[in-house]
DNA sequence: GTCTATAGCTGGATAGAC
DNA sequence: GTCTATCCAGCTATAGAC
């Protein structure tokens, strides 16, 4: 996005730049579109794959694979660059804002499936949990490259999160022991 | 970032932009060093700050007025830009690499220090932890204003964290009965 | 080291033929 | 709707006076 201009989409596209202004009116009329249409798809997919899983292991697996495909389809840079656009270009802003709610959107449903009815948890808001485990997500895509990758970050989610499935599975008593000492420190009302 | 160039910097500093070039060699060059800059200073107030935390939620506070503090400097879109401009402007690669190390190692301190020695989390390593914490921590400075604001984001990580806390800080009996279940998953080894 | 002036480009956007 | 041609603004970077 930074380094794209009128003319290097006019000659990707195989056509004449006059067309960007006739259609779009502007080189960010277009980005906008064209963020618009790509984000739509994507939480499309996202939808679909997230149905499948059933605990916080298989969410994070997903995860994997999806930020793998962002990588390669380049919706990496774009999103990155969108967000970060969005602070000097304000009329990115609400594409970016909407890109964003439509991924918290995704990740708050399968959230809420996954942890809704769990006594230990019933306290968080799952919708703000969404966007905190989103920004963490846009926040990994942009880390640059190189170095160690990000393949290990996701094995480190990989194993908080069989960690917290484990705490979220104990037998009744247990978790009634463990529910009664965190009401006590006042971390569920 | 974007919207920059060595004329607006010139202005800005009162000089002529022939400077720039004679100094620095070029806009980019110049903008390496003033990353750097910043980086090494917002580290060490980092560091200062964060040793006074003894609790997950003690993190938590301490990072959401860090976080308001960046805003307030305009550090915030430098450092989105600066991670979003590597993708596209590579000799700012290795200067966001660094930027971005900086904080992880930091984190890293803390969390080492208030998670270090409970028997939960001994598997999990902790500087992979500090890169997804700081991961996250990059995504929510980098989420557009507006709408309902970060401050509840902030609000979020604070009840995670009494969550968190109040699980770390079971009794002993309590805990040995967490342990045995937890490992029993492979949670811990 | 700092200035002014300017070369040389590349960008967004428009005009007008077809 | 699509093309070519073009205007003009803004940019990086350099040259040369002081």
């Amino acid at each position: 996005m930074a380094g794209i201009s009128a003319r290097v989409i006019a000659e990707a596209a195989g056509l004449s730049q006059g067309l960007i202004f006739y259609h779009y009116g502007s080189v960010t009329g277009l980005l906008a579109a064209a963020a618009d249409e790509v984000t739509t798809e994507r939480a499309r997919v996202y939808r679909q794959r997230l149905s499948e899983v059933v605990d916080l292991g298989g969410l994070v697996a997903v995860a994997r694979q999806l930020h793998d495909e962002e990588r390669q389809l380049g919706n990496v840079a774009f999103v990155a660059q969108l967000l970060a656009g969005a602070h000097t270009h304000p009329e990115l802003a609400p594409v970016a804002r909407e890109n964003f709610d439509l991924l918290a959107a995704e990740v708050r449903h399968v959230l809420d499936r996954l942890l809704g009815d769990n006594v230990l948890v019933t306290a968080l808001p799952v919708d703000h949990l969404a966007h905190v485990v989103s920004a963490a997500f846009i926040g990994m895509e942009l880390l640059p490259e190189g170095g160690q990758g990000d393949a290990m970050l996701f094995d480190t989610l990989e194993e908080i999160g069989r960690l917290v499935d484990n705490v979220l599975d104990l037998g009744p008593t247990a978790t009634a022991v463990l529910r009664r000492h965190v009401v006590r420190g006042k971390g569920v009302p």
